[in-house]
DNA sequence: GTACTGACTTTTG
DNA sequence: CCAAAAGCCAGTA
């Protein structure tokens, strides 16, 4: 597609606006990765790099953007790093959902996890 | 187009 | 087990 639009016109382009389907905020990809995450089911996680092959990527950072930017709107808890850990930076208050829904726990020396491999949720192919 | 940034992951030593 | 390095990928400038 070579052609731009040269003459926006002020009635074209409110036309435009009422098409946009979504904010810039919402991208394809940032749906995807929220729907992923609001299918875990209480007490069980996934991994961030678990949602991204989800979603057919690797991009196990990209989720976690995703999770910084949106994860309030969503059941964040539930996404771990593959070590178990919780989000970094958001452990204290990750370990208090835990607790409350009974997700699977491995009590370290100095650390807290979670027991993934009792806790991973792999939603149905 | 390049460069840099992350709620990350995997491999290596 | 831990730390460092390299890899990964969407978003942003």
């Amino acid at each position: 597609m070579t052609a731009r639009t040269p003459h926006p016109s002020p009635e074209h382009e409110a036309e435009f606006d009422d098409l946009r389907a979504q904010p810039p905020e919402s991208t394809e990809f940032v749906e995807h990765v929220l729907e992923v995450v609001r299918s875990i089911p209480s007490g069980r996680v996934m991994t961030y790099g678990d949602v991204a092959a989800t979603l057919g990527t690797r991009g196990a950072r990209a989720v976690g953007t995703v999770m910084a930017r949106h994860g309030s709107t969503v059941p964040w808890w539930r996404v771990v790093r593959a070590s178990g850990l919780a989000p970094s930076g958001h452990e204290e208050r990750a370990w208090a959902h835990y607790l409350a829904e009974g997700t699977p726990l491995r009590e370290g020396l100095d650390d807290y996890r979670v027991d993934l491999a009792r806790g991973r949720y792999r939603p149905p192919s």
